[in-house]
DNA sequence: CAGCGCTACCACACCCC
DNA sequence: GGTGTGGTAGCG
């Protein structure tokens, strides 16, 4: 037993050896031309963790990006650098062909589709239409859940078909739109896709009927029960906007003369017979690899291009060339950040406690601020707003800007039962504030064997114990502040950690 | 001897009628 | 037969 797991050790002890003796070489050592552009990043790793570990400890603007190597099966390898330095290499297509994207979990992200079917299989199937129709669904869908409105002309339209599949990747350009993760998309995509999956599903059996009427409204919630909100960042306005609006919210979906649409066109056979979507649903994963404009599979020679019925056409810049506004363009996790960025959230209600039986109980004390419905913490949402309304009477802590003082605000202020411990983790670089952690965070409520080992991977975490009510109320009210607040990294994500 | 993150699928256990 | 669980081949 010990020998074995010795000898296991030490085989893995002279791999680690091995590694360090030959590491990767950077094969490409690009340098920029001019001596006042950026520094260089460009690194290669083998394990995407690394890569990303990497990133964080990077003060450049970088990504990581998957490249596959020579041997056929999918194995990657994971570049780091920024996307204008990758652009420069990247654009004559002599090298660097079959690299991916790597949408990194829990950053914003655009929408996005991977759209293909067989077209031997499919042979009535116009797949121009199709894209046509979905893109019609999608942004009626954009309007009614979120009031966001697009058209064709601001979905990029990339083609890679071949002559025995018809394959697209839609990028949609939304303008100060933005979703908050890869994960949030898959469920938008998902719910909004819902009267398609029943028609694939009631194959299967058709003794059961097919549900019409009313559970059928446009955006159906059953039985992917799931949840929308929208937060914005203006702090002037709005802000309790950003409270979750559940399914029940947008009563104009549910009033009768809406019927099911109908999204027949979607369904399409495999090379087996089976019946699937044209919309693949398996690309909604975390640090999904998304096959970037102009490459290729490494096995194929078809790479992404423009497609010829594509009506998306970038902003013209003189520094930017047209090809480069493309490819920038295609970019699912390259997000132009703003003022008035929204984001938007697509939850499951796996993921969250079930409403029904607190809202039941608290039913009475909950409130509507300006016509969206609050948290079920009334406490806590009065202090939340008291937080990020500038003419509030508590003059110390209104109108916080920087993500500092907002630290410091939160610890010192947040009021925690007793029977909670409620921890904020910070990248330790960038928590100057460490005799505030020491001297403030230390509240009778909290536990002491909290093991800071946890704290490896993400930014930032709050940490909520026991109650799994008041934890989402947390992560409610956080959300609407961080939404609220100017100035906090874009890339900050507040999370509830339940233990 | 260096990819990653799933999900569909199977086998099995357990329960109940 | 219904339901939960654990492990894995194989897909994207």
């Amino acid at each position: 037993m010990m020998g074995k797991w010795e000898a296991k050790l030490k085989q893995i002890e002279e791999r680690a050896s091995c590694y360090e003796r030959k590491p990767l070489s950077s094969v490409y050592r690009p340098r920029l031309s001019k001596p006042e552009d950026p520094s260089s990043v460009w690194k290669l790793f083998h394990r995407q963790n690394q890569a990303f570990n990497f990133v964080k400890s990077c003060k450049e603007n970088v990504h990581v990006f998957a490249l596959e190597c020579k041997v056929g099966d999918g194995q990657r390898i994971y570049l780091v650098t920024t996307y204008a330095q990758l652009w420069f290499y990247y654009k004559s297509r002599k090298h660097l062909l079959h690299c991916y994207e790597v949408i990194p979990e829990n950053a914003v992200c655009k929408l996005y589709f991977d759209l293909e079917f067989n077209k031997h299989a499919n042979p009535e199937a116009d797949g121009k239409k199709m894209v046509v129709l979905l893109i019609e669904h999608v942004c009626k869908a954009l309007q009614e859940l979120y009031s966001v409105s697009c058209s064709a002309e601001d979905v990029f339209n990339l083609d890679s078909s071949t002559d025995e599949k018809f394959s697209r990747h839609l990028i949609f350009q939304l303008h100060d739109v933005a979703f908050k993760d890869n994960i949030h998309v898959g469920n938008f995509v998902r719910k909004i896709l819902q009267p398609a999956l029943h028609l694939i599903s009631s194959e299967y059996d058709n003794r059961i009927p097919n549900p019409v009427g009313h559970e059928f409204s446009h955006f159906p919630e059953t039985p992917l029960k799931q949840e929308i909100s929208f937060n914005q960042t203006s702090p002037d306005k709005d802000i309790a906007k950003s409270w979750t609006l559940n399914s029940e919210i947008p009563e104009r979906l549910e009033s009768a003369e809406q019927s099911s649409p109908d999204l027949s066109f979607l369904v399409v056979k495999s090379n087996t017979g089976e019946e699937h979507l044209f919309v693949d649903l398996g690309v909604y994963t975390r640090n999904r690899n998304f096959r970037l404009y102009k490459s290729s599979k490494i096995g194929k020679c078809v790479a992404l291009e423009v497609a010829e019925d594509n009506k998306f056409f970038p902003k013209q810049s003189k520094n930017i060339s047209e090809e480069n506004q493309y490819f920038l363009s295609s970019l699912v996790s390259n997000i132009r950040f703003s003022d008035s960025l929204r984001i938007l959230t697509c939850d499951t209600s796996q993921n969250k406690r079930k409403r029904t039986e607190h809202v039941n109980s608290t039913s009475s004390s909950v409130e509507t601020i300006e016509g969206f419905q609050c948290s079920p913490y009334p406490e806590i949402d009065r202090f939340v707003l008291s937080l990020v309304t500038k003419n509030d009477t508590k003059g110390d802590i209104a109108g916080v800007k920087t993500l500092e003082e907002l630290t410091r605000v939160i610890i010192s202020c947040f009021p925690l039962p007793a029977e909670v411990s409620l921890l904020f983790l910070f990248k330790e670089e960038e928590f100057t504030a460490d005799e505030t952690w020491n001297s403030e965070a230390k509240n009778p409520g909290a536990s002491s064997d909290t093991d800071w080992d946890n704290s490896t991977d993400d930014v930032y975490f709050l940490q909520a114990t026991e109650d799994a009510e008041l934890a989402e109320a947390a992560e409610n009210s956080l959300l609407s502040y961080t939404s609220a607040v100017n100035e906090i990294p874009d890339e900050l994500i507040i999370e509830v950690l339940q233990e």
